[in-house]
DNA sequence: TAAAAAAAATGCACTTTTTCACTTTTTAAA
DNA sequence: TTTAAAAAGTGAAAAAGTGCATTTTTTTTA
C-alpha cells in the first residue's frame, strides 16, 4: 500500500501545478507550498469554507461538486453559484483580510486540498508571473459570474431556470443527463423562486418535451429550446 | 492661466496616486504611467468603455457618475451598477485579453484620466506591492458586487428598489436628498422590472412618507424602513 | 417661445409568481 | 421492516408584476 504522501504528490502534479499554475511556478516552490498543504475529504452537506469566518487557506477543489451559499438576515438560503472540480475556492478571500461573504458546501462527495494562504501569498510576491496568474483567475472569476448576475436580475423564473439547466449540462455534469445533486429547494434557492415554481416549470419543459425529470435524474432533450426560452428571458 | 500638463499633474497627484496606488508606487514609477495619460471628459450619455471591445486602457474616474450597462441579445439594457468618482473603471478587464462585457456609460458630466493597460502591467509586474494592490481592488470589486447580486436576483421589487434607493443615498449621492440622474426607464433597467413598476413603487414610497419625490428630485424621509424593506425582501 | 418629442404618470386587463393547505413519494432511523 | 420525517408534487386563491393605451408633464430644438 502507497503511503499517504506519494499519493497527494502525484494528485497535487496532475492537478494544482498542472493546471493552475501552470509554467509560473518552479518544482521549488510548488513543494514549498506543498509541505503545508493537506487533503480534506467532505461528504455531501459538509461546509467546505463557511461564511462570516476568517479563512486561512484556499481550497483546491480535487474531486466534487460544491455550491457557494448565502445565508441572508433572515436565515433564508441563497445559492449563487453550483460549480464543479477541478477548481480553486476562496479566491475572492484572497486579499481582503476580512470574513468570507458566503459559505462553499459539498454537494457531492468531495475531496479537496487546503493550501496554506501565508505561504501562497509569501510565494505571489516573490514570483510574478505566478501572481498575475491568481490575478487573472480572479478577475476571470468575477467576469464569468456577471452573467449568471445578469440571468438572475433580469429574467423571469423561465429564463432562469433554463440557464440553470444549461450550465449544469454543460459545465457542471458535462453530459445531457446527470442525476441532481439538489432538493427543489435547493434549486428554488439558486433560481430565486418557490419550490413550487420550479416544479411547475421543469413539469412544464417535461410536457413540452424540452427534458425528461423523473426524480432527481434529468435529462436534456432540446437544449436549442432551452437556449431559445434563456434568450427570450 | 496654468498650462494643461500643471492642472494634470495636481490632479494625479491628488487621486489616483493618493487614493488608489497610495504608498505602493515610487514617484518616478508613477512619473512613468503619468507620461501616458491623457484627461477626457465626458458629457452625459456618453460612453466611456463599450461593450464588445477590447480596451487598451483603464480608465481612473476623477469627476462624475457613472452606469454599466449591459445590452444583451435582444438590445435589452441591463444596469449592473452605479457608481461614483473616484474610482478605477475597466480592473474586470485587466487581464482577459479579450473584449469588455458591458459598457461605462457617464450619467452625469464626467472626467476621467485614461491609464494606458500595458505600462500598467510592465509596472505591475516589476512592483509587486503595486500589483497586490490592484489584485486587492479587484476582489474587493468583485466581493462587493455580490451584495448587489443577491439584492437583485432573490428580493421582490420592493426590496430591489429600496437597496437602489439606499445604494443611491449612502454611495452614489452621499446626501439624503439628490437629483435623480437616470430615467425611471434607466431605474426599471437597473431594478430588473418594468417601468410602471419602478413608478408605482416610488409614488407608494412616498405615499408611506419613506421617501419624497417630485420628478427627478428624491428625498430620504425614512432610511431606517428602507433598510428593513430591503432585508425583508 | 411655440411646437415637437420624450419622459412620467395613471388605470386597467392580463400574466406570472407566491403562498397555502394538502397528498403522495422517497429517504432515514428505530 | 415498520415508522417517522423529509422531500416532492398538486391545485387554487391571493398577491405581485407586466404591458398597453392614454393623459399629463417635462425637455428639447427649431
Amino acid at each position: 500500500m502507497e503511503t499517504k504522501n506519494i499519493i497527494l504528490t502525484e494528485d497535487c502534479l496532475e492537478c494544482l501545478f498542472k493546471t493552475t499554475c501552470n509554467q509560473t511556478i518552479s518544482q521549488e516552490d510548488f513543494d514549498f507550498l506543498f509541505q503545508s498543504t493537506t487533503q480534506q475529504n467532505y461528504k455531501k452537506g459538509e461546509v467546505i469554507l463557511k461564511q462570516g469566518l476568517k479563512t486561512n487557506n484556499l481550497v483546491y477543489l480535487l474531486k466534487g461538486i460544491v455550491k457557494f451559499n448565502y445565508e441572508d438576515e433572515n436565515k433564508k438560503n441563497l445559492i449563487l453559484t453550483i460549480t464543479k472540480a477541478p477548481t480553486l475556492l476562496g479566491l475572492a478571500n484572497i486579499l481582503n483580510e476580512d470574513v468570507s461573504i458566503f459559505s462553499i458546501v459539498a454537494i457531492e462527495e468531495s475531496r479537496g486540498c487546503l493550501i496554506d494562504l501565508d505561504k501562497l501569498k509569501m510565494l505571489a510576491l516573490n514570483n510574478r508571473l505566478f501572481m498575475l496568474n491568481i490575478l487573472k483567475m480572479s478577475t476571470g472569476m468575477f467576469r464569468s459570474s456577471i452573467f449568471n448576475f445578469i440571468s438572475l436580475a433580469h429574467k423571469q423564473v423561465n429564463g432562469r431556470i433554463a440557464d440553470i439547466l444549461i450550465n449544469l449540462t454543460k459545465n457542471v455534469y458535462q453530459n445531457n443527463s446527470f442525476i441532481l445533486s439538489i432538493s427543489r429547494q435547493e434549486f428554488a434557492e439558486y433560481a430565486g423562486c418557490s419550490k413550487e415554481n420550479v416544479i411547475h416549470t421543469l413539469r412544464n419543459f417535461d410536457n413540452d418535451n424540452i427534458i425528461k425529470i423523473s426524480g432527481k435524474s434529468i435529462k436534456i432533450l432540446n437544449l436549442d429550446r432551452l437556449i431559445k426560452i434563456s434568450q427570450v428571458g
